[in-house]
DNA sequence: CATAGCCGCCTTTTT
DNA sequence: GGCGGCTATG
């Protein structure tokens, strides 16, 4: 513990009582929080008494490394706040009135099961579009507010159809057995709330609880992290407001900005000094989020030696950009002998990993795309998953859906909505009435049959749930017949079957790793598997991840993309309009810059391909808040820049044009931006499109 | 009932 | 530009 500086030793051994850390980014707040861990357990706290919240579980993964090479011994319950809710759920699944076996249902299925609600409710789902009230759901639910409340206090025309469709899509989540992400949170804030017997066995269970990335907590969290203490109050929250980026998913800064006020006798330790970057970085970040009115001021105090220079590029568009990058790469791992996985990607929008993709690719640089959620979302896995997910929670009717004919074996949408019907009129579910298929009229022999070898498939697998999971999946994906289906279904079946293989994979990992392997904990675990969860550090290669990804995550070099007006700010955050909203953006391209450690090399291009199109950008006025020098330099770069390609065009008004796609048209207006000149053109088509002169390709035809 | 092909929709960030 | 859902056809 020598090795600790005064302020985080002040941290680790405040033992008792609640305790605040605000600690800058590379302030070394992750070692604190696994020294404090140590500490507890020497002065004799039982590792089982502990409980740590991390923000992903990649993150929880390391702090138990970390612990244990410490010497504290494993049994401490170390989490992200969804997996400890689920325990939790799991354990007094009786008390919160639900089925300890259910199903998380993640996006997609939370869209199948809104655009049911919205056509229960009888609604359009264009006026009331499903990720909208997803969405307005979801923030309702971080605010521990339950369907049935809103609904009695929604007044205005609105506020009751959403109460209608909330309420309705909490029925069909009941149905199925079925939690949404949010419901994990909200379902165990209620569970403390109502039951204090059981929120006092938990404060006896965890009696020193510590949570990590404070500042990314929304109300619900906030609520079972005051409830999970309200005995002992040996609460530890470690955060940064300047890092609060997820605002958006009911983050409420407030909760780390009014700890003083919540443990009115906590203790506040400050962590200023910064082990990471170069001071050259620091400043710019400390310009940067200078520019943020609702803050706590926290210097940055560097305590490495200055060091080179922070690089803003301007490129043509993001293939120079890219290439521009893959440049640099190479300088760096032959020049300055920097292993590829020193050095990763940040991009505000995943869709702008595919141009990086292409330009690795085209130069042979290894490099992984930090997402570790994509790969649960391939049909394949799917699928396959959802065959486990029936013989866990058969109601799940989602997943029973989804297989009942992938691979395809005849039982059609006819034959489902009879069985549907049958099931509603018994009042059954759709799993029971499938079993009792027999028992169908309107169903032919044929049919019959086949639902009845189906159903009996599943029951056969149910009888192996108890063993090594592996097998299971094996069996599974063989006597489905998904295995047979994508051997005859050609390169892309080959492809999948690799996945398929690369899952099974992962389970028997699983399998040897996890305590109690069973079914159940499984499937949950992957459900909350998060994008940060497959960043795979050991292998030399360069990492591309969004902003968000990043969090938590240092590089000595760092390359950030795409920093645009539209983009960063993003043009769907309101920032123009909403300035809590624009403090958040700028906060994300904080949390960006303070990730390097020597090399930070900001980019933007001044054009860009957006859904196929090219546009023409506007730098990000965040750059200019980094620092003067080179926003100069980049305004003036790109100002000759567009005084060089000043020509005429000849496009007047009535000139006759062909366009590749939209054929022939009439120019009814041209307007002269030199470079960025636009037409109007008229299509014999009908169609009157606003074209770039520039990109459009116009040929002149001259009758 | 299966399949291919087309149309129209959306498109920030994620547990 | 990509995907899901719908339709027309076999």
């Amino acid at each position: 513990m020598q090795q600790l500086t005064l302020s985080q030793r002040k941290a680790v051994f405040h033992i008792e009582g609640p305790l605040l850390v605000l600690a800058g980014p590379g302030s070394g707040k992750t070692r604190v929080i696994t020294y404090r861990i140590a500490a507890l357990i020497d002065s004799g706290i039982r590792p089982y008494n502990i409980c740590a919240i991390t923000f992903t579980n990649k993150a929880a993964e390391e702090m138990r490394q970390r612990a244990f090479t410490l010497g504290a011994c494993a049994g401490a319950h170390i989490s992200t706040f969804h997996s400890l809710c689920v325990r939790i759920l799991r354990r007094y699944a009786d008390r919160a009135g639900i089925h300890p076996n259910f199903s998380i249902y993640d996006e997609a299925d939370q869209v199948r099961c809104i655009k049911q609600a919205i056509k229960d409710c009888e609604l359009d789902s264009t006026n009331f579009s499903p990720a909208r009230m997803l969405d307005a759901i979801s923030t309702l639910k971080n605010k521990l507010i339950d369907a049935e409340s809103f609904k009695n206090n929604a007044e205005d025309f609105f506020s009751s159809k959403l109460a209608d469709i909330y309420l309705s899509y909490q029925n069909i989540l009941n149905e199925r057995n079925g939690l949404d992400f949010d419901d994990l949170l909200m379902k165990t804030a209620f569970l403390l709330q109502d039951h204090s017997d059981v929120c006092r066995e938990l404060n006896e269970r965890f009696k020193f609880l510590l949570i990590d990335e404070y500042q990314d907590t929304n109300h619900a969290q906030y609520k079972i992290a005051r409830a999970l203490v309200s005995q002992h109050n040996n609460i530890c929250a470690t955060g940064d407001p300047d890092q609060s980026i997820y605002r958006w998913r009911g983050a409420d800064i407030r909760n780390i900005l009014a700890f003083e006020s919540d443990w009115p006798n906590a203790k506040i330790v400050k962590l200023e000094e910064n082990f990471r970057s170069t001071p050259n970085i620091l400043a710019m970040a400390d310009n940067l989020i200078a520019f943020n009115r609702n803050r706590k001021e926290k210097k940055l105090v560097p305590t490495k030696p200055p060091a080179g220079d922070v690089d803003v590029g301007v490129f043509e568009d993001e293939t120079e950009e890219a290439q521009a990058i893959i440049q640099k790469i190479k300088e760096l791992t032959t020049k300055e002998d920097i292993h590829l996985r020193d050095m990763a990607v940040f991009y505000c929008v995943n869709a702008m990993s595919r141009v990086l993709e292409e330009v690795f690719v085209k130069n042979r640089i290894p490099y992984q795309v930090v997402r570790g959620v994509e790969f649960y979302r391939r049909k394949e896995i799917r699928d396959l998953l959802a065959y486990l997910k029936i013989l866990v929670n058969p109601d799940d009717e989602i997943a029973l859906l989804r297989i009942i004919n992938t691979p395809a074996r005849g039982i059609g949408k006819v034959t489902i909505n009879k069985v549907r019907a049958y099931a509603a009129e018994k009042k059954i579910h759709f799993y029971e009435a499938l079993k009792k298929a027999e028992q169908i009229e309107s169903l032919s022999m044929a049919v019959k049959a086949k639902l009845a070898v189906f159903v009996n498939m599943l029951e056969q697998f149910k009888k192996d749930t108890s063993g090594q999971i592996a097998q299971l999946v094996e069996r599974v994906f063989n006597e489905s017949g998904l295995a047979k289906y994508l051997s005859s279904a050609g390169p892309d079946g080959q492809n999948a079957l690799e996945n398929v293989n690369e899952l099974i994979n992962a389970v028997a990992d699983y399998d040897k790793q996890a305590e109690q392997p069973s079914l159940i904990d499984y499937l949950q675990q992957i459900s909350l598997f998060s994008d940060t969860d497959a960043y795979d550090n050991s292998s030399d290669c360069v990492a591309l991840m969004t902003l968000h990804a990043a969090k938590g995550l240092e590089f000595e070099n760092v390359f950030i993309v795409g920093v645009e007006d539209g983009i960063l700010p993003h043009e769907r955050s309101n920032a123009s309009v909403n300035k809590d909203e624009m403090e958040e953006e700028r906060r994300l391209f904080f949390v960006g810059i303070t990730r390097a450690k020597t090399g930070l090399y900001i980019s933007y291009a001044r054009y860009r391909t957006v859904r196929g199109q090219m546009l023409r950008t506007i730098s990000s006025q965040f750059l200019f808040e980094l620092g003067q020098e080179i926003t100069e330099q980049t305004r003036e770069k790109e100002y000759y820049d567009d005084q060089e390609n000043h020509t005429s065009s000849g496009f007047d008004p009535g000139q006759l044009v062909r366009h590749q796609s939209f054929g022939l048209g009439r120019v009814k207006e041209y307007i002269n931006m030199g470079e960025n000149s636009v037409v109007v053109v008229q299509f014999n088509t009908g169609y009157t499109k606003t074209l770039m002169v520039r990109y459009a390709g116009l040929l002149k035809e001259d009758i």
